[in-house]
DNA sequence: TGTACATCAGTGAACGCGCGTTCACTGATGTAC
DNA sequence: TGTACATCAGTGAACGCGCGTTCACTGATGTAC
């Protein structure tokens, strides 16, 4: 669908069949970025968007399932790794909370696909399913250690970290998702509304911050 | 897949043929409430479910894309009445309000499959898809009027309207949606986290209310 | 250097299945005379 | 009151399709002697 077939494959090289495995997930994730739902990705369509007959698939993956599960897993990887940059490249514990929420909504909003099949998903696709544990357990406990910072540097009003990261969590998925599901909405830009609700939840006043530099030691709220 | 055969369907009275288009839908409804995605309803699952031959399915619809609209609108009105129903019984704006949040929230969680389909639902079956004039854009409108009344009433902190309402909208989406997909972390209650949530978004101090019959005339942040 | 063989990446054909849709039909119920 | 006919709800069989999966295979590349 999302690329035409472009002439034919050549095959690996011996010792690297699993190349493959690659190949597939990436025309996995042609089609997840062109539109398709998880629900609606078959198999004979990633092989084919690969470029390679539909039996050749259970030479890397034993199933259908094992294939979406692993497409699962490696678009959540990137998610995580897209957060963790934005936030680690920041000066302090207060703009790391701005940018690794910003990341996170401009992953979702850029990529829908890709952060789309993260949560409409069948549940045993879902790594969330187990919470503790799983790799969304660590990447929730970065955004509670980065509330707590941000209270304990005095710049977020006092709270329990863990709660108001319960609260931070579902605006961000609820921000990012319903620009995907009604795009005709007149939304506000999205760092001005990540801002502001920030803001509102933790007290730290992003929303006038020109930008994030010198937020260090302003009033608490 | 819901409900089993249960003997014969006996065929309706001449004249009230129409009458299977409720059946339909109805059992379309019964499908959906027990965990099918809307991406994979079937016409002939819809049947099945009905107790009927699957081209009777075409008496009522033009086609299976038909079913699945009418389906498709009939939880979003569904979902309107049973906000409308529970903000209308308030006695007042900022009760209103609140209650119009929790029903929005409570319709989500406790029909999970009702609610999903309005909102990971193919493009061509979204209501939103439009937003200026659907159905929609009225739910929304009287979010945006019941904050302008909580402002007037000098309860809600100063503000614009719509733009407090277009943070509100995705947050209870947020806290909706995520505790489908993530059912094993640990959510707080969900009215207290719609009444913080709200609290922190508006500055009305609904956290404190044991409930909502005298929070008229608190002070303002 | 030449040859037999093993290894390995990848394939074509076939299977049984459920799908959406069409078609000609069945058989009960109401109406005309 | 009896009978012919029209109307109407609903059906069974068939279509072509794409699916996930299996099986026996092909043919290129490397290795042993």
């Amino acid at each position: 669908v999302a690329t035409s077939d472009r002439g034919v494959r050549p095959r690996n090289p011996q010792g690297e069949g699993s190349r493959l495995r690659q190949e597939l997930m990436a025309a996995a994730g042609r089609l997840i970025a062109s539109g398709a739902d998880v629900e609606t990705i078959s198999l004979r369509g990633v092989a084919r968007e690969a470029g390679v007959a539909a039996p050749s698939v259970y030479l890397q993956f034993a199933n259908k399932e094992a294939l979406l599960q692993a497409v699962v897993d490696e678009h959540f990887a990137a998610l995580r790794r897209a957060i963790e940059t934005r936030s680690a490249a920041a000066p302090d514990a207060v703009a790391g909370l701005l940018m690794g929420c910003l990341a996170y909504c401009q992953y979702a909003v850029e990529q829908p696909g890709s952060y789309r099949i993260l949560f409409s998903t069948p549940r045993r696709l879902n790594p969330d399913a187990e919470f503790a544990g799983s790799e969304g357990a660590a990447a929730f406990q970065t955004l509670v250690d980065g509330v707590a910072d941000c209270i304990a540097a005095g710049v977020a009003r006092p709270g329990d970290p863990f709660r108001i990261a319960s609260d931070i969590w579902p605006t961000l998925h609820g921000i990012a998702s319903l620009r995907y599901s009604s795009p005709d909405f007149p939304w506000p830009p999205l760092e001005d509304q990540v801002r502001s609700i920030l803001e509102a939840l933790t007290g730290i006043p992003y929303r006038d911050g020109s930008d994030v530099e010198e937020t260090d030691d302003r009033g608490t709220a």
